[in-house]
DNA sequence: GCGCTATCCTGACGGCGTCAACATCGACGG
DNA sequence: CCGTCGATGTTGACGCCGTCAGGATAGCGC
């Protein structure tokens, strides 16, 4: 069984079980080929990013990881358990983007929290489907264990984050830290929703879209903070 | 045609198109039966409530309104049609809803400000599947004209609740109003995502979880106006 | 060497959206 | 008053989908 926990970009290169073996055309199909469920999960982000979730077939995916229709029900029981396992590597990745983010960022409770605001868009604008997909609560299983300590890690981060900040009397004059989550936690959640679903307010793009998105996401987040 | 600025919540009634005709046991199918577009819109209304989006399903909603399958393609081209028809009116019963709140709240800047806010959230808790499929983008038609006009005078509501509560020179320090709506707009739709997600932080309940959510809108926004 | 189980295949079923072909109704022009 | 014509419904078909049942294959412990 694969690392559940790996949270590396999905690699397309096949594994060498399958040599190009000479002009011989096709093996008569080989069973047991190794590690189907991690070619399923890569062939499944790609096909995610491809046709979005409207889009997104388990046939496809199998077809893609040159297995039959019904193979991906051995590994994740049936579309549901697929996605949610897609999910749960979202948010593990979502929680390593933040990070990476926070690290670059001078050592500074503001900058620190800023900096994860911009992690959190990053992310979700460099894998919208992906993104979207983790929110999508009605095609998950969140009875899933590994979907929900996935969650719970990203959760924690923020949680964490904004103990940081008011862990010196000056910001975020409110002393109920569930008030300051929740409205941390919306504040970018929003934000990237909409920028996603192509409703950000004057998206019409005098100057780089992108710089605007990133210059608002700072100054909402330091304002926050502040 | 039916206005298609009906905000009306649907009706089920049946139109006066149909008396009963004696022991006649049925005709032999009527064609052209009056307001077909009316009754898909308020059946695929129902459907969506009870199946979700996910369970969404144009023969379902044909079967409701007791008409062949295909009969829906005659009044909206295909399903994209007929989700973004009920995205419109969703969109202008957002805006209803918004003023309605806004108009039972006192005269007073922030107070008006955060009724709004109150009214968003209401919205969405009561028409949750509608909600989101209002920023499903990938299963509406953009270039609608009816969705245009829709989300654009929701916009605009909500811009000018802005402008209102920075007519006078306390609230709302930045200059910039651009960033004012967005905070504004990102807040509150990702505190209606997230607690229509499931995600909102802290939802176990010791005591009533409804009152929690409106508390912290308020709390929210009216930090956000001051 | 032998079954056991996990893994994978094939084939089938019902449901879906869409399209094409046909039926009917209401309206409008002769 | 009648004929035609477009809008509005119906029927049937197609291909695709997810899922299930049943059979094939391979590795592994005994």
């Amino acid at each position: 069984m694969p690392d559940p926990d790996d949270r590396s970009a999905p690699e397309t290169s096949a594994p060498p079980s399958e040599p190009p073996a000479g002009p011989k055309p096709r093996r008569p199909y080989h069973y047991h080929h190794g590690d189907l469920r991690t070619q399923l999960l890569a062939a499944a982000e790609v096909v995610l990013a491809e046709r979005g979730l409207e889009g997104f077939t388990l046939r496809e995916c199998a077809r893609r990881a040159g297995v039959s229709h019904a193979a991906p029900a051995h590994h994740f029981g049936d579309v549901t358990g697929l996605l949610t396992a897609m999910a749960a590597t979202g948010f593990a990745r979502l929680h390593d983007t933040i990070a990476a983010e926070i690290a670059a960022a001078p050592h500074e409770r503001t900058a620190r929290y800023a900096a994860a605001a911009k992690g959190y868009m990053r992310f979700a604008r460099d894998n919208p489907q992906h993104f979207a997909l983790m929110f999508r609560h009605a095609v998950l299983d969140h009875t899933d264990e590994a979907l929900c300590t996935a969650a719970s890690a990203a959760f924690e981060q923020l949680v964490g984050l904004v103990a940081e900040l008011r862990a010196t009397p000056a910001p975020l004059a409110h002393p109920d830290t569930r008030l300051d989550v929740a409205m941390t936690w919306a504040t970018i959640h929003g934000l990237a929703t909409l920028v996603l679903a192509g409703h950000f307010p004057f998206p019409s793009g005098q100057g780089d879209r992108e710089a605007t998105i990133t210059a608002t996401v700072e100054a909402a987040f330091r304002r926050l903070a502040g």
